[in-house]
DNA sequence: ATAATATCTACTATTTCAATAGAATTAATA
DNA sequence: TATTAATTCTATTGAAATAGTAGATATTAT
């Protein structure tokens, strides 16, 4: 029961352009640089973000990525929901027929149960709380540097 | 992120046994028919839960399986890390050596803390309840065919 | 002995995941 | 308006994990 990389991935770059939100657009080619991604595979996590609202893109030159909303607005819930799919353990919730016991299936409601508490986990952390964090751990590192 | 079908069926197959508890050895060739599992992928299933002492079997002629422990005493967290492996989101947790980056990456905390919600969910239920469940559902099933 | 049962090793098919290639489109600006 | 910098798209490939099957072996009750 593994994220797979477009999980992964996508909240690393959307963490990236909230770290640089309101600088301006960003270019893939330095997401890429910075998170080591290839350019090729970001598009594929891109692509979807853009089409359902979460980052705007700048096309042609002096282009480039931006979140579509405060970084505040946006939970890790909502970039896995677009990247791997909704948070369902197991298909039968979301749609019953995949499953001919779905309507006596014990463990189906089991899994619906744990299903939500994964999401409601994921629901709690918005990538402005990440950027905060991301900050603290950073002035942490540098005040260990200096004893 | 979905659950394998390891994880699925090996749940419905401990939560057959554990309705046949205290009732004998319990045959594969059963257990194959009510779950609707073929023999052979059960056993996939069955030997690793063995071997870690939550199955028991017996041998030869009248033989079968049973649990090795009361049903109130297994969780689903139990099985689940037995046949799909430790309730980790990402593998850098358990192995941070996976991901040079697991110094300090942020996203990895957050991975952490989900997982633990899941797998907080699935240690709540046990075998025990949800047999009783299972007898709440037909119960009120049967009730309502009376009216 | 025989029948019933679990045990084991190995293989194959299928699907999903991850990543890349290469061409097309758009917009800024000189 | 030509050029350059950027996103956009379709298609393909390679690799790995998952799911499932085959067929022979070992054990025990009767």
């Amino acid at each position: 029961m593994k994220l797979s990389t477009k999980g992964r991935y996508g909240v690393r770059l959307m963490l990236d352009l909230a770290a640089h939100y309101g600088k301006g657009p960003v270019l893939l080619k330095d997401i890429s640089k910075r998170e080591d991604i290839s350019e090729k595979y970001l598009w594929h996590l891109i692509n979807p973000l853009k089409s359902v609202g979460l980052i705007h893109a700048k096309r042609g030159a002096h282009g480039g990525y931006e979140l579509a909303k405060e970084p505040s607005e946006i939970t890790v819930k909502d970039i896995i929901e677009v990247v791997e799919g909704p948070i369902y353990l197991v298909d039968c919730i979301e749609n019953p027929a995949t499953c001919k016991r779905s309507d006596f299936c014990i463990a189906r409601d089991l899994w619906g149960d744990a299903s939500k508490a994964l999401a409601g986990s994921l629901e709690k952390t918005t990538l402005a709380s990440l950027v905060e964090r991301q900050k603290d751990k950073k002035q942490r590192k540098t005040v260990n540097y200096e004893i």
